[in-house]
Parts: structure tokens; sequence; C-alpha cells
DNA sequence: CGTGACTTTGAGCAGATTCAAGTCTTGTGG
DNA sequence: CCACAAGACTTGAATCTGCTCAAAGTCACG
């Protein structure tokens, strides 16, 4: 018995992980979380998933790699307007959107999950499953709140440091992070359409943050030098990412 | 009967006028509406409704005035995230809500209703209701995301010419516009807040845009003098807006 | 080992900010 | 109904942040 109770945490998928945190799951919620979890198929890097004006069909699960959302403008440039990583949930809307007024791409190769919309609807008939969903929903509308003040309001090297800060609270949720630091699977174009900037100033502002000694990345790894100061830097407060903090359990 | 009909139309407040857009409401369900607008209170400009980390109470329904979801930086920087105009309902999610991430406040003097956490789980007990709210809700979601495109990617004539259509088609759906304009009650500042620059630097862009014939101001009053090629300026496709359109009926 | 995509760097420029002063509005009390 | 005060708007000048354009360097993958 203890044996399989440890055999469960051990693995258990980053969908899991992160709904567990977002409120009390029974063990039938949890079998199929694990389910859909366990057939996945791999996407490559800079593929569409949906595209905008599509209507959506069913929920996507994120298992592995760096999606987001994002639009196009006429001139071609490109605003992402969140990253869906491990264990995010994409389009839970989905039985009640008709056209979707953005895209869903991958930023790296993916592994991910489709839950159709008919077992999409299985899931809200458990309780405790949408109560669930419901808060991740929630953390994603604050989330998107909290990149409108960093556009609005931050500097270049702010706006990045507290981007850093965000993923490394997020990934650690999952389990994807180690030793202050974590994989960033995406280009620094990609970082600069996040950011509202231009490739060539994030690269300059990568370059302050390293000379300050708080970040450092060789390859896709990135690490936190001195994460206190860089959340002091970015002005980064974790509240908003904390789903019992903001919801309630 | 015709007459009874017409009497409601003419009486009815901007909260029914926007739920109806919605979705299907029945009879009750409007009687419940116009209940709620029937009994508003005033406040002042620049009164906080809600403040961050407070635990909201209930619902807060606008029917007179601008109000807004902002974010204050230590430096006392402002992000608005979201405009709440006449119709609009605010945190509807207050019953799963324990943490405000963001405070609410009055641009102008405003009127407003509250509706008790219990009366607005009466109005969740109401399918159709639930419904036209949640469909708000992605209104809402869509105008978010829509935002930070416009603070990311859009030049500051840009972004203004784009709040100002979007405002007014959201005002239209309302009736609060008239001959191509409407009252648009707050400072220049609060535009600066909104889209990311400096009173001084909206200032000027206001300017360029009265230049060029697009716009005028004379108090309050704001009249788009040419909107189709303010919205070509401003690349404004109003789909996000429809919640028709966006959500299925 | 070549090719294409990404990163890095430089130089010049443009858009936006800051600071500051002056003007216009608006609301209030006398 | 006028005068005043406070806030909002306008404008100029200097500065700075971030952008554009361009070229060279690096890396990963076939």
């Amino acid at each position: 018995m203890r044996l399989m109770v440890s055999d469960r945490a051990v693995t258990r998928g980053p969908l899991l992980r992160k709904l567990q945190l977002c409120g009390p799951l029974q063990e039938a919620d949890e079998d199929i979380l694990a389910g859909i979890e366990a057939s996945t198929r791999a996407v490559p890097a800079g593929a569409d998933l949906i595209r905008e004006g599509d209507r959506p069909e069913g929920m996507i699960v994120i298992t592995e790699g760096f999606a987001c959302r994002y639009k196009l403008r006429e001139n071609g440039a490109r605003q992402i307007m969140a990253y869906l990583i491990p264990g995010d949930v994409c389009d839970l809307d989905a039985s009640v959107v008709n056209r979707m007024d953005h895209a869903v791409g991958t930023l790296s190769a993916c592994r991910m999950a489709r839950v159709a919309q008919d077992n999409g609807r299985d899931l809200l008939r458990r309780p405790a499953l949408t109560q669930a969903l419901q808060t991740a929903a929630l953390v994603d509308g604050a989330t998107l709140r909290e990149w409108l003040v960093n556009i609005g309001r931050r500097s270049a090297v702010e706006r990045l440091a507290h981007l850093f800060c965000e993923l490394f609270v997020r990934l650690s949720a999952v389990g994807l992070t180690s030793e202050n630091g974590y994989d960033l699977p995406i280009t620094q174009i990609d970082l600069a359409d996040t950011t509202g900037m231009t490739s060539v100033h994030v690269n300059r502002s990568l370059g302050e943050l390293k000379r300050a000694g708080l970040i450092e990345r060789r390859g896709k790894r990135l690490t936190l030098r001195d994460l206190p100061h860089l959340m002091e830097v970015a002005e980064f407060r974790a509240d908003y990412l904390h789903p019992m903090d903001l919801a309630l359990a």
C-alpha cells in the first residue's frame, strides 16, 4: 500500500501535479487525469495547435515543452499573451466558445494530450475537477493581468526579470526546476514577442542581467544566480500564482 | 400589451441591455436584473470600490460612469487593466476568490449596485443568467488579451485609436453613444495609465489624432470624426467584443 | 561541414520620457 | 455671480530608452 502511494507519486505527471495544487481531488479524479496524460502525442516546434477563427474542439493539455497563445498584426508583429507549460490546460471554455480570438502554437517541441469535447464534459461532471479547473483558469486570468502591468509599466530589464521569476514559480509547481534554474526552450525572438520588445533589445537586456550576476544562460538552460535580488529587481510577488491563496479551497 | 413591451424597452438599464446581448433571457431573468439596477448608489470619482488584498464580497454592477481595475507599483506607477462601464459586472468570481490581486476604483463619478453574496448565488441558480454572465466574462477576457496586444505591439497613436474604437462599440451596446461620439469622463492621466504611456505623450498623440481629423474633444465629449479611418489606423476588428460571435448562443 | 536559424554587436535614429513652466477648466466658497 | 484654488491640459527643450539596419559570429542539425 505504501509502495503504491509512493509509486503514484513518482509517476504523476504535470497535469495531475498542477491540478492537485488547485484543489483537493478524489482518487477517481486523479485516475482520470493520469489517464489523460497517459496518451500524448509529439508536436514539433513552431506548429499551430489552434488558429485564430477556429472553433475549438475539446481541450488541450501540455505535458512537455512550451506553447503559447498569440496574435499577429497585419504587419507580421506578434504578441504572445500566455505561455502554456507542462500541466497547463488550454481552452477549457471550448464548450462555450464559437470562435477563437487568438491562436495557440508551440514555441518548442512539445508533447500534448487532446481531450475530446465529450470527454471534456465528463470531466466537468466531477465537481472537484470542475472546481480545480476553474481555479486554474482564475490563476491564468491573474497572470494575464500581471503581464499587462509588466509590459505597460516596467522597463526592459524588469520585464525579463519578472518573466523569469514567474516561470520559476510555475515550473517549480510541476517539478521542472532544479538548482535555481530550469530549461527555457525558447528563442530571444519569442521573449521579445512576449515582452513587447525587439529581439535586439532583449539580447542587450539579457546581457545586463547577466553582467549584474542575476542570471546565466547556457544553451536552453537558464540559471537564476540570485533569485532574491532578481525578484527585487522585478518587484515580483508570487501571490497571483498561488491557487490556494487566490481561491478558496 | 404592446405598450408594456415598449415601456419595458424604454426604461431598460445598461445591465439588462448588456446581458440581453450575451444570451437569451427569460422574462423572470430580466425582472431580476431590472431589480438590481433599480437601487443604485452614487460614488464619487477617485474612490476605491475594492482594494488589493480584499476578499471580495458579492458582485458590483456599474450603471453610470467609468470605473477600472488597476494595480499600483511601489514607485506609484499605475496600470489600468480594464474599464468598467455601465452594464459591466465586476467580480462574478467573488464566490471563488479569496484575495483580490488588483484593485477596483472609479475614474469618474459613478452609480453602482452591489449584489450581496447570497443574492449573487440566486442569480447563478438561473441557467440563462449564468450562461449570459459567463459569456460576458469571456468577452472581458478577450478584451484583456486585446489590450495586451495594444500595449505590446502598437504605437502610441494606434493605442489610443484602438481604445477609442473599443469604447465606441462597448458604449453603443448599452446605448451610450450618439452621433459618432460619446462621453469619456476620464483624464489624460487615466488614458496614460491605460495605454502604458505618459500623460504628456498622450496629450501629444491626441493632438496628432485631432490634426489628422480623426477625433475631436470638447470637454468630456469625444467625437470620432472619421470612424472607418480611425479603425483602419488602429487595425481594429470588433470581433472580440461580440458575445454572440464569440460564444455559442 | 555547410546551411539556416539564432545570437551578438555597432552605429545612428526615433519614439517616448522627464522636467518645467504656463494656460485653461472646473468646482467651490464668499 | 465672481474670484480663487486645484487639478488638468498644453507646450518646449533636453535626455534616454528602445528601435532599425546591418554585419559578423555561433550553434545545431542534416
